[in-house]
This record gives C-alpha cells, sequence and structure tokens, in this order.
DNA sequence: ACCTGAACACCGTTCAAGT
DNA sequence: ACCTGAACACCGTTCAAGT
C-alpha cells in the first residue's frame, strides 16, 4: 500500500475507515484493523479521534461531505433531481452509512450543510417553513429508505436475485409468499430489469407530490 | 426478572435479543448480555442458535412480525395505510432493525410473508406487475427511511432538539446553517410542532401518487 | 438432550514509557 | 508532539466434559 507512512491525521484516519467498511462492512472495522491499514499501531490512532465512536460519527459526516449540494439559486425541482440522485449513488456506495445513521444524533458539520442548502433550496423557491418541513421529511425519507431496499433486498447484481429467488421458492413451503413468486419470476428477474431503475420513477413522483405543494 | 427460567428456546432467545437492543442499542446485544439476562451461561445459547448472526437476522424477522398485515380483500388504499401506519410506529420501536436491514440479505419467513402481503394487496387492487413493483419500492422506501430519520434528527423530544439546536446554533461559527436556524427556531421548536406527525402526510402523498398510476 | 468450564483469538481503551 | 508496549476487561466461538 503505496503512501501509507504519510503522517497520520484525523483525516487519513477516517478515509481508511472508509475504506475498510466500503471493502468488508462495518464488522471488519475495528481499531486494530484500521491501525494495520495505516502501518501504524492501535494506540497511534487515539492521539487523532478520541474514541471509535467519533470515527463512526466522522465516516457518516464524511460521506455525506461526498453528496452533490444542491444551488439555492437554480430551479428547485432540478437541483433537489440532482442532489437526490447524488445522495443515493453516494449512499448507495457506502451502505453501512445509513445503518449509522439510525444509532446516532451528532450530525457532523458536512451533514448539517447538506441539510442546510436543501431547506434553503426549498426556501428561496417560495415553499413557507411548514410545507419545507414536509418536502423534507418526505424527500430525505425516499432518499434514505431507497438505500435501504437496495442494499437489503437481494434484488440486485444478477447473481444476488437468482440466489433468493431460489430460497424463496424452495426453501419454504412451496406456495408461501405467491406473489413474491410471480413478481420476482415475471418481472424483477426478467433480463432488462435493474432495481436501481426504481429510484427515478419515485423521485419524480415525490417531486411531484411536492410541487403541488407550492400551487 | 420472573419466568426467566422457563426452559431455554430460540423464541426466548430472540425475545431477550430484542429487550436487550431496546433497552440499551445493539453494542449492548452480546451473547454474554444475552445470557445473563436469560440466567445462563453463553455457551448455552448455542444450542438453540448458530451463532450472532443468526441471532441478528432473527430478530429483524421478529420485528417484521410485529407489524399488521394489509388485508387483500380490504380497500388497498387503507389497508396500506394502515400497514404503513403499523410499521412506522413498530420500526421506530426498534430503530435498530432498520440499521441491521442494510447489512443482510437473508429475509426470514415473517418478512417475507410481509412483503407477500403488500405485493398480494397491489396485485389484487389492479396494478399491474410493473407498477406493483414501482409502488412498493416507493412506499416501502418512505417508511424505511422515515423511520431513519425520526431515529437520526435530533428533532424528537422536548430536550433533543433543543439540545441539538443548540450545538448547530453556538458549536459552530454563527450564521453557519441559517436555514436549519430558521427552520428549529421558527418552527420545529414551537410547542406543538412533533416531527412524527409529518409521517402521516407524507405517507399520503406516497398513496396519491401510487393511486395515481391506477388510473 | 441440554447445559457448562476452560480456553483461544480477538475487541476497545488506559497508562506509563519511549523518541 | 507523536508514537508505542504492556495490560485490563471485554468479545464470539470451539471443544471436551458433565447431567
Amino acid at each position: 500500500m503505496p503512501g501509507n507512512r504519510a503522517p497520520l491525521s484525523r483525516e487519513r484516519v477516517l478515509r481508511a475507515a472508509v475504506a475498510i467498511a466500503d471493502a468488508g462492512g462495518l464488522g471488519t472495522l475495528t481499531m486494530r484493523s484500521l491501525a494495520r491499514e495505516l502501518d501504524v499501531k492501535p494506540m497511534s490512532l487515539y492521539h487523532h479521534v478520541a474514541n471509535k465512536d467519533e470515527i463512526l460519527d466522522g465516516i457518516v459526516d464524511l460521506v455525506f461531505g461526498l453528496i452533490d449540494l444542491p444551488s439555492p439559486d437554480g430551479d428547485w425541482r432540478h437541483e433537489l433531481h440532482r442532489r437526490s440522485t447524488s445522495a443515493r449513488r453516494v449512499l448507495g456506495r457506502h451502505p453501512w452509512a445509513v445503518g449509522l445513521l439510525v444509532s446516532r444524533t451528532a450530525p457532523g458539520p458536512a451533514t448539517l450543510r447538506h441539510h442546510d442548502a436543501v431547506v434553503g433550496t426549498l426556501r428561496r423557491a417560495g415553499f413557507p417553513v411548514d410545507l419545507t418541513a414536509h418536502a423534507f421529511a418526505l424527500l430525505d425519507s425516499y432518499v434514505y429508505g431507497f438505500v435501504v431496499q437496495e442494499a437489503a433486498l437481494p434484488f440486485r447484481g444478477d447473481d444476488g436475485a437468482a440466489d433468493v429467488t431460489g430460497r424463496i421458492m424452495d426453501g419454504f413451503s412451496p406456495g408461501d409468499y405467491p406473489h413474491l413468486v410471480e413478481m420476482a419470476t415475471g418481472h424483477v428477474l426478467l433480463p432488462g430489469y435493474d432495481f436501481g431503475d426504481e429510484f427515478g420513477f419515485g423521485l419524480d413522483a415525490v417531486l411531484d407530490a411536492i410541487a403541488g405543494w407550492l400551487r
């Protein structure tokens, strides 16, 4: 691993932590694996972060910092479409981040800046503060939840889908879950299907609904 | 703890695991804390579950089993409204379950039965299979994502909100996050506000959108 | 059949010591 | 200032032994 012996820093620690979580899941991210990745002893990490909890908060915030911000001066719908697509892509690449979200209550600066830009875009577009709260809750619920589904449903990748459909169909008594079987064999497993394509469809529906509130 | 010395069973192990995760978060759920709760030695657990991973899969499925199923014969919109409200309440009580969702790909029988009932309700209502997939993705993304937001955003409980607003306002340079500050002081922190109330508003918007696809 | 004691290879973190 | 060795109280899990 080239360049790993640059001087340690909070930044490098967090970046390495993201890399480990991406590669093997959150379960493989330990202070010791992180130290190994950085070619350092575990205790050295504590000079740059207070503890593992701060690392978890830090990598969530780092991931939020990768999401494109909406420009408050552009067309609100176009800007929120672009940032939502970016959010889904970024969070989809680091799905453990959404998993971590439910257990932390200390949003970092990048996360706050992100939310501030979304709220600001809605306010600038003319949404009153109560409708802005509605829109914020609806839009970001959709984005987070889609990432959860995409990570959890085994309807991705060509192999994964077939795998689980197999489990559904023969792991249990035949005839259970008839509608899931129909959905799988009649739609999801057909060549052109990609669950990820559902995102844009739902996103447009959500933005339509929000746009309707403005009139 | 009365009745804890009933004979061990997979059922009792999973129930105790849920209780521990509810009380102290997933981080406090260990094979050893679980054994202690059940008044048994850690190794006894392995006679009822293969390993901790199976416990995690098991408690997610247990929680899904608590959600009201829609009846495929009722009015689809009413049924999905009822089951979505139930899902939000149940998952909101056990928020770690949604966090776990992103890292598992082995849905259990209760989870599959749940999804089957939702898909069946949509099919019975006359949605073709492709629109059923759209509706399923949109609706459940919204439900999961709302639970994530409600757990993550510190906009709940009277104290929590004030806490974080404090952090937002003085922890960082003043004037950062102006829109979040406006949203907090001008809306979210006002006496009658409860973020949870946003759920029904967004749910109706989502169901409106889905209903529109049927015509 | 069900439970357990002892052991192994791990964790996060502290503390005192090195450069 | 930054890094580290040794140690502590924990983990999940295996294996051989008990009833």
